[in-house]
DNA sequence: CCAGTCGCCGACTAAAATAATCGGACTTAG
DNA sequence: CTAAGTCCGATTATTTTAGTCGGCGACTGG
């Protein structure tokens, strides 16, 4: 459940492996794969997605690579998320207009369930790069309405 | 990405519609699924879940059918959610011990993501079904460290 | 006490999403 | 020129999810 892709794993470490290096620093692709153990041709492919979405910047020919197109500071975890899945929600209606789902006529879980999306949204919107490699640790927890349901 | 599986949107579903009946009222399986055009043989496996994790009780024979097995105050989300998903994480290798995951050895983003899933389920485990029922609106944003990045 | 309604269960098939591979084109430093 | 790199679409393999089927067991009302 609520399970990333092994794409985005592969993003999410890549970028954070660009980061631990300089803007100055280029690094390609066959670098990062033997590093991780990712199938280079895999991870080619989710870097360049990342390339065509601007988080990261490209160098052709030999020497070239990769690299942040931005401070780590000013990617989110969520725009990287989003790079390589798409505009997905959590639930298989998006809850947008077009949707074919057969429960809609009495969807009863739409509105709320929209509502907790958008606060996992904003939870890894408001988580950049950076702070994922300072703080493996530390708590982000909504403490609002937290007041001990648990079965 | 981060997607609820259709089962488990069931399973919010059945559970919320009992929620709207009363503790008094026995509700069977051909009901709720034809309520939301759910398969129904389908749904009635959700609801044996359920009723296995003790979130809901059956009552056989004619007449019968299922009832919360407590208030609905007293239902998480998350509850439901790990009742038909079982205990997996928001990544391949749930970063518990077994884990066959060729990036173990340096992988960069175990604990930040731990620390991400544990925010996800402590605002899933703070939301009760009642909850659901009652703010389709509202919202549970963590502001914490919330201070725009977005591309 | 028997018949029909319902829950219970496991095995099965179908469909879809994901992971990984392949083949070939384009770009550029040396 | 050429080798090291990115780029890109198409294809296959694998896994997960969705949905189906068939039979058993429990209960209740007549
Ligand atoms: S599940 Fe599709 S509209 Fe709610
Ligand atoms: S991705 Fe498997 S250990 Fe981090």
């Amino acid at each position: 459940m609520l399970k990333l892709s092994k794409k985005t794993d592969y993003a999410l470490m890549a970028v954070q492996y660009m980061a631990s290096k300089g803007t100055a620093r280029i690094v390609n692709t066959k670098e990062i794969a033997e590093e991780y153990n990712i199938p280079v041709e895999l991870l080619a492919k989710v870097l360049q997605k990342l390339g065509k979405k601007g988080l990261i910047v490209s160098q052709n020919g030999p020497k070239g690579g990769y690299v942040l197109a931005k401070s780590s500071t000013d990617i989110s975890v969520l725009s990287v998320i989003q790079a390589i899945e798409g505009h997905v929600g959590i639930t298989e209606c998006y809850h947008n207009e077009d949707s074919t789902c057969m429960q809609m006529p009495r969807c009863n879980i739409r509105t709320p369930l929209r509502n907790i999306q958008n606060s996992i949204y904003g939870l890894l919107d408001s988580m950049s790069i950076e702070d994922m490699k300072e703080f493996g640790s530390a708590t982000i927890v909504p403490q609002s309405r937290l007041n001990g349901h648990r079965t």
